[in-house]
This record gives structure tokens, sequence and C-alpha cells, in this order.
DNA sequence: ATAGGGTTAG
């Protein structure tokens, strides 16, 4: 039992990352969750039998589980800490659960301060509840703070705390610290894991893409005698459809299905259906649909909504109408999901009428526009340039009631710069902050962007400048944005220094970066040094994409270097890329003029996509 | 009979 404990606290050591809490006795207090030395193993000893006196309840049991307003829930409350004794901790725990189950966490931390002063002896049942507080408020460090309180009061932490920590850090991206408490949990025999705690873990590796170990550990679980469920393999399902892996992840559905009996559910035909419209894998769609249905499972909203957004996000809006159709005649009502990618799709094709349609006939369906929704359709005028109606629907953003947030900020501010009003651009900047709206990667991103679109690359980089080495900047897209625009005003010295600035702070230049410094080099007619840098981009992993080879093939026609472009239409050709209509016309026009040999005609031929040879007969 | 995990979106 000793052993047991003192693991615990070694764990809860190495995770809260402060050793001095349980020295010192101030820091008990400095979560202000009320673990404290006052709240001491006697009055938990003396509370312990107090209420199973049911004369003193005036509410049937059930309703400390029913409350679903906040204010009920703390009047309730109230009430109960009024009575003498005070109700059990079990009428305690079901009203700090729906607190939680609402959200309110930070009430419910509160609620659990105030039991704690009142002494009401909690259980392991609060503390998991106000652990799971504590890491859906991304302060998974007082999680382990309250596995502390649990060893004073003699709590003994179960599968429940445990994995409500794990989750905690795998909400906070702390991956690396969450294998190393789970494998710390299994080795020194805290707790075996059951089924949701692998799941939490599964969760956790593919949220970094990890997918090769989730893989390996949803075998591990299985040889460990804990069967992975449909949870366990939708989890690593959905993980591979999201990294575009959707074969992996169609065979890991089959041996879920036929080796081990296990029957999917909405959500695996959901992931899937996603992962095969992502790919645009159209024709493979209905016949999931069909295998879905087929299987007596029903599509839901969400699988409506997946279908309805992928053909929005191609402009396909007329196909989406008619799935919308479809679900309304199987009574599945549309939702704020739905309206929103309807609008998208309409903004998309320039349809802005339609999509203010849209919009304004939500509310008489019954589904009032959230913030999402309206930011959906200032995207859209913004986009089309109809900043005047973006600026009046903004206005009225505030006027509903409904708090704009750093999404709506910077879809304006990007709106403002795109039509030069920079000033403008700058005061809702202002009001942003001044509203305590915390500017993100893509406010960043935008301003300079902006910036540099209207001829203020100097207060571009003097704003990156005064940024100095935060998180803000040292955002790769960031200097991909500096080091394009600082090429195309001339200024290729400034690009050079910041291509070497990137690397100094260890980020690793990705494509686009590559390619705009080509793009750069180019420009000047540097080609030998483009020519450098496409060599260097293949030793440091990343693979030139359609533009690279564009901009390269442009750069040595542009500048004479013949030899080199045979070279790389036989690399392009090898690995599956083909010309666009520009690069293709350039080559002709170089033939024409006598300045390359006709025998790449029939190379040039093979890389001219179809949809080009169907166009104006280039080869008649 | 009160607690922990999985899907969509700008």
């Amino acid at each position: 039992m000793m052993n047991r404990s003192n693991s615990i606290v070694n764990l809860f050591y190495q995770f809260k990352g402060n050793n001095s809490f349980l020295k010192t006795p101030s820091s008990y207090f400095q979560f202000g969750l009320g673990f404290g030395p006052h709240y001491s193993f006697s009055a938990s000893l003396i509370h312990s039998n107090s209420s199973s006196n049911a004369h003193n309840d005036i509410h049937p049991q059930s309703i400390y589980q029913k409350i679903n307003n906040l204010d009920d829930a703390l009047n309730l409350f109230d009430q109960m800490t009024q009575r003498q004794p005070l109700p059990s901790i079990i009428k305690f725990n079901q009203l700090l659960q729906s607190v939680t189950k609402m959200k309110h966490y930070s009430h419910s931390l509160q609620i659990f301060k105030q039991m704690c002063l009142l002494r009401v002896p909690v259980s392991v049942y609060t503390i998991s509840i106000v652990i799971k507080c504590c890491c859906q408020l991304h302060r998974t460090k007082d999680g382990f703070a309250a596995l502390g309180f649990c060893f004073r009061q003699a709590i003994v932490p179960n599968v429940f705390i445990f994995s409500t920590l794990l989750d905690g850090l795998i909400i906070e991206d702390r991956i690396l610290e969450a294998e190393i408490f789970f494998k710390k949990l299994i080795k020194k025999k805290l707790c075996e894991p059951d089924v949701v705690m692998y799941n939490t873990m599964i969760k956790g590796l593919c949220k970094i893409s990890n997918n090769v170990i989730a893989i390996s550990l949803l075998k591990l679980m299985d040889e460990r005698g804990c069967k992975p469920n449909v949870v366990a393999y939708n989890t690593v399902i959905d993980s591979l459809c999201k990294d575009r892996l959707i074969d992996d992840a169609f065979n890991l559905f089959k041996e879920m299905v036929f080796d081990k009996g296990i029957k999917p559910n909405v959500i695996t035909y959901n992931s899937l259906i996603d992962g095969l419209c992502k790919l645009g894998r159209w024709d493979e769609t209905p016949k999931m649909l069909q295998e879905m249905l087929d299987d007596g499972i029903s599509p839901d909203v969400l699988t409506f909504n997946i279908l309805i957004d992928a053909h929005c996000k191609e402009g396909k809006v007329k196909e989406a109408e008619d799935v919308i159709n479809i679900m309304l005649k199987r009574g599945i009502l549309p939702d704020l999901v739905t309206y929103s990618s309807l609008i998208d799709g309409y903004c998309l094709r320039g349809e802005m009428s339609k999509a203010k349609s849209v919009f304004d006939s939500m509310a008489i369906r019954g589904t009032f526009p959230n913030i999402v929704t309206y930011n959906s359709l200032l995207n859209g005028y913004c986009k089309n340039l109809k900043i005047e109606e973006a600026m009046n629907l903004f206005h009225e953003v505030t006027i509903k009631g409904l708090k704009p947030d750093v999404v709506t900020y910077n879809t304006m501010i990007q709106g403002l710069f795109r039509v030069g009003r920079c000033g403008d651009a700058r005061k809702l900047f202002d009001e942003m902050l001044a509203k305590g709206l915390k500017p993100n990667e893509y406010t960043y991103r935008i301003i300079l962007e902006g910036l540099c679109n209207n001829h203020k690359i100097e207060e571009a980089l003097s704003l990156f400048h005064l940024m100095g080495d935060g998180k803000l900047n040292s955002d790769i897209v960031v200097y991909n944005i500096l080091i394009d625009n600082a090429g195309k005003f001339g200024k290729l010295d400034i690009a050079r220094v910041l291509f070497q600035d990137l690397t100094s702070k260890g980020l690793h230049p990705d494509d686009q970066t590559f390619n705009v410094m080509i793009s750069g080099l180019c420009r000047e007619g540097l080609v030998r040094d483009a020519k450098q840098l496409f060599l260097q981009m293949a030793e440091s992993g990343c693979s030139p994409n359609n533009v690279t080879y564009r901009l390269l093939l442009q750069g040595y026609l542009r500048n004479q270097y013949y030899d080199d472009v045979e070279m790389l239409l036989h690399d392009m050709d090898g690995r599956g890329f083909s010309l666009d209509a520009s690069t293709v016309s350039l080559f002709l026009d170089k033939i024409a003029a006598g300045s390359l040999d006709t025998t790449l005609l029939e190379l040039i031929g093979n890389l001219v996509p179809k949809e080009l040879m169907d166009g104006p007969s280039f080869f008649a």
C-alpha cells in the first residue's frame, strides 16, 4: 500500500511540475480549488454518515441530475447547503455532474470549493468530476494537484480518474507526457487500463498522426485481454481518413468487421464517407452509403452534413440542395452546420443573394444563426469584395446579441485589406484587442499579407521584427508570406536572410517555402540558385509539387537554360505530374521560335492533361 | 445507480 501511495505522489510531482506543493501550505490555495489542509481527514469521518435521513429531502431523488440551467443549479446548491444535516454526497455529486455536463466547468469548481469549506465529505466520484473540470479548462496541472488531494484524503484514485487525467494531457497536446503517464500507470500497477483508457491513449496518438503506434496499441490491448471495441477502431479509422490514408482505413475496417466481428456504427461510416469525399473519390461514396443502409444503419445529420459540405466545397450547390431534400424526406432536420455549408457553397460561387436568402430562411425554419453562420456569410461578402454589405452584417452581429469572435475579426480585417482600407483594418484590429480577444496565427498572417498586398512591405517587416521571437513569429506560413513578398518587391536579399533565419530558429521550410524562394530566384534570373534549392528541397524531405515544376520550368525557359528542361520533364513524367496551360504555351512559343528542339514535343504531349487536349487544339 | 473515451464545421 505504501509503495502504491508513493508512486501516486511521484506521478503527481512529475506532471504538476511544481515540487513545492506538498511542502508549502500556502500553495494549497494557489489553484483556488480548496485543496487545503483545513479540510482534514477527520472532517470526512465526522460527516460521513450525515445525510441518509430521507426526511431531510425536500427534493425528489432525480432533481439533482435533471437540472438544465446554471441558475437553477446554483439555487439548488444554496438550498442544499442550508440543510441540517447536509444532503448526502451522492446528491452533491449529481448536482456537480449536471453543472459539468452543461460545460460550466469553472462554476463546478466553485461549487466544489464551497463543498470543501462546508466540509462535505467528498468522494472519489467528486474528485473525478473535479479533475474532469480542470482538464476541460486546460488546467490539467490542477487535475494532478487534485491527485495530491486524493492522497491526503485517503481516496484511492481509480481508472476513471487516471483516464480523465490522461485525456487532460491529450487535450493540451502533451502527447509525449500522456504516453509516459500511461506507461507508468501500467508499469507501477497503479491501475489496469480498461477499454476507455486504451481508447483515450489511442486518441492521443492519432492526434499527432501516429497511426502506426495507435494500431499497435490496438493489437496490444487485445493481447492484454482488453478487447478493442468499435470506438477504438473508429478513432484509428477516422485518423487514417483525415491523413488521407483511406485505403489503410478500409483495411482496418475490414479487420474490424471480418476478423474481429465488431459491428460498425454510423460514426464508422461517417468517417469513411468523409474520407472518400475529401479525396474526391465520388464514385465510391454512393457504394458506401448503400453498404451502410444494407447494414441496417441509418444516416444521421452528420452523414448528410458530410455529403452536403463536400458538394458545397466543390461549388455544387444544386447537388447539395438535392441532398437536403433527401434528408428532409427522411425526417432529419438541417442544423447550423448544414446551413453554414450551404452558405459557403453559394459564397464560393459568388451567388451572394442566394447565400443571403439561405441565411434569412434559417430563422424561419427554426434554426437561428450563430456566430459561425455569420462568419460564413461575412467571409462570402469579403471574398466577393462586397465590403459594405459585410460591414452592415458585422454590425448586425452585436445587435442580435451575438459576440464577434477571432474568426469574425480575422475575416473582416482580411476583407478591409483586400479593398485597400488598411486604416480601417487597423481600427478593427484595435477594437478586437480592446474587446479582450486574443489574435491568433491567422490574424497575424492576414495582417502581414494585407500590408504586403497594399505595398506596405516595410511596415510588414517592421511589424514582424517588432513581434520578436514569440510563437506567432515561429510560424512557417508567416515566413512564406514575407519571403514571397520580399521577392516580389525586389528585395531578394531580405528573402534570403529570412530563409536563413527560419532554419536557425529550428523551423523547417515546407514545400511552399521552397516554392516562394525558387520563384524569387527565377524572377531575378538566378536560375542556378533556384536549381540548387530544388535539389536541397529533396534533401530536406520536401517533395516538389506541380507549382515547383511550373516555376522551375518557366524559369529555365525564360532564361534559356534549355539543357535542364528535358531532365525536368522526364522527372515530372516519372512522378506522374502534368503541365499547366501557361507552361505549355510557353513551350510552344519557344519551339515555334526555334529555340527548342521539336523532339521535346512528344514528351510534352505526354504531360498535357486530357482537359487541355480537349480545348483549342494545340497539337493540330 | 454518481465518474472517464470516439464522428461533422470558419
